[in-house]
RNA sequence: CGAGGCGUAGCGCAGUUUGGUAGCGCGCUUGGUUCGGGACCAAGAGGUCGUGGGUUCAAAUCCCGUCGCCUCGACCA
């Protein structure tokens, strides 16, 4: 087994160097490796079962909502790219071209998919005859590339599993709709799996998706204030729908085009997640996505009827569905402790011949690194769910506390570069002009992450012109 | 692509100024003592110093080229 002394060194400077903690705590905690390819990672299996556990609670969200799975390719032709303006002038400088295949050139080279809008609205331009076959939902699990200059763990890779969803609708109205209502799905997802608040709201002009009508974000607060883009939704009005001829024959017999919409979250909700939540130990998983919610650690192992004690234990938490993990190694109980903390398991319980003797055992909160004896062997069921509710409920309302006492409102150019240097979100005005908001990111390096459905300022923070719009600035990752 | 920095053992680094036997910490292997918070002792394994050329009796060290990586700017789920 490896051990890693040199971490505990390493994390201990988190608040003078956060993202150092951040790229430490992924490759540290066997979440993640790097690719051989540059900007590319591996996602090793304590990583890859957080990313399962978040597919299945957004599965069952959509499914419920009536979307369904479907999978397109991943080479998507040259032209199809280039058939929907914006989306190419957008994606052009990050999408990687296979040229080469089957030992020759290609007469048109192919684009591993950085999105699927294109390849999708030509199916979709296919299988839309009539209004009878709208809405048409559908959802895939699949990765994605993009060639980013700089790249980061979960943040921002080259490569990125993800889950994409797109939808045709006869009407503007009912795509639009659906596209406010992916947003909310998103924002209830991220507060009761994620345990994280968000801000939600329209995009900029400047910072929405290349090709829609419309951008809805939703937008984490890490720990050193800055914004991380954790979700997206998107209105397309008719744009790809015309660009890919998806047209259908209305009940009045009137050929039309379709409304289409699309939305996204990606692996960053990892490194959202783990960049909310984790401290100076390391991570801090919400027990709905922790791939290991509790783990037992024997102590004084070899003493008889302790691993018997542990595994009857362990069979009794399994049985009521927790994800429970016996460690038996050969490694010290120290540095098991600080292992699974490391991993950032939510509970751990320590059974040893004192616990046993008295019928008691060892209870250990991840989150608020309180340990407590007192509790009952044989009510162990009923404790551990009762304090793995309380965890998740505390984590959500100790992100979200941060978040409010981080959001300052600025009448001046001066007051909004004074807070996000503070590392808060700063709520200001806003002309609605792109020289003004092109001048934040100058003099602050912050930009608009989302706009307020109600306008409530009254002049932009740059040129005191009437406001249009109350934007939240922020620097983002 | 513009500015700065770094390439030496699996990881983190020293050694380069002043050329002269390849070093340290952690990790790894084996044995032993330990084990209610990363414990200790002993013995080991592991590197053509990013790469190509040059200078020299001799190059990790000096010179020229080249490749790669990191940080900061411009682009982004």
């Amino acid at each position: 087994m490896a051990k890693d002394n040199q971490f505990v060194s390493q994390i201990a400077d988190i608040e003078t160097d956060f993202p150092q903690w951040y790229t430490d705590v992924v490759v540290k905690t066997k979440l993640v490796d790097y690719g051989p390819v540059k900007g590319t990672m591996v996602i090793r299996p304590y990583g890859y079962a957080i990313w399962e556990n978040i597919q299945k609670e957004l599965d069952a969200r959509f499914k419920a909502a009536g979307v369904e799975n479907a999978y397109f390719p991943l080479l998507i032709p040259m032209s199809f790219m280039t058939k929907e303006a914006e989306h190419v002038e957008g994606f052009a400088p990050e999408v990687a071209v296979v040229t080469h295949a089957g030992g020759a050139k290609l007469e048109e080279p192919l684009v591993v998919r950085p999105t699927s809008e294109t390849i999708i609205g030509h199916m979709m331009g296919k299988w839309v005859e009539s209004w009878r076959d709208l809405p048409l939902r559908m959802n895939q699990w699949c990765n994605v590339m993009r060639w980013e200059k700089t790249t980061r763990p979960f943040l921002r890779t080259s490569e990125f599993l993800w889950q994409e969803g797109h939808s045709v609708y006869a009407t503007g109205e009912e795509a639009e709709r659906e596209t406010l209502n992916m947003l909310r799905l998103y924002e209830e997802f991220a507060k009761n799996v994620l345990c994280m608040p968000v801000l939600t709201g329209r995009k900029t002009e400047k910072e929405k998706f290349a090709g829609a009508v419309a951008t809805y974000g939703m937008e984490a607060m890490m720990h050193d204030g800055k914004s991380l883009q954790s979700g997206t939704t998107h209105y397309m009005g008719q744009n790809f729908a015309k660009a890919f001829g998806v047209q259908f024959t209305g009940k009045d017999g009137a050929l039309q085009y379709g409304y289409t919409m699309s939305y996204g979250v990606s692996t960053r909700l990892i490194g959202a997640l783990i960049m909310t939540h984790g401290d100076a130990r390391g991570l801090i998983l919400p027990p709905p996505v922790a791939p290991v919610q509790v783990v037992i650690v024997p102590i004084a192992a070899k003493k008889e009827g302790v691993l018997e004690a542990c595994g009857a234990l362990k069979e009794r938490l399994a049985a009521k569905g927790f994800r429970v993990k016996l460690d038996d190694s050969e490694n010290s109980p120290g540095w098991k402790f600080n292992e699974w903390e490391m991993k950032g398991v939510p509970i751990r319980i320590e059974l040893g011949p004192r616990d046993i003797e008295s019928g008691k055992m060892t209870l250990f909160r991840r989150d608020t690194l309180e340990k407590g004896d007192g509790y009952l062997l044989s009510e162990a069921e009923t404790v551990v769910e009762e304090m793995l509710r309380r965890i998740g409920e505390d984590l959500y309302a100790k992100a979200e506390k941060r978040m409010h006492e981080r959001i300052v409102n600025a009448g001046t150019a001066e007051e909004l570069l004074q807070g996000v240097d503070g590392g808060n979100f700063v709520r200001a005005g806003w002309c609605g002009c792109r020289e003004c908001e092109d001048k934040v990111k100058e003099f602050a390096q912050a930009t608009a992450r989302v706009m307020e459905k109600e306008n409530t300022a009254e002049k932009c923070v740059v040129c005191g012109k009437p406001s249009v719009h109350t934007v939240f600035f922020a620097r983002a990752y």
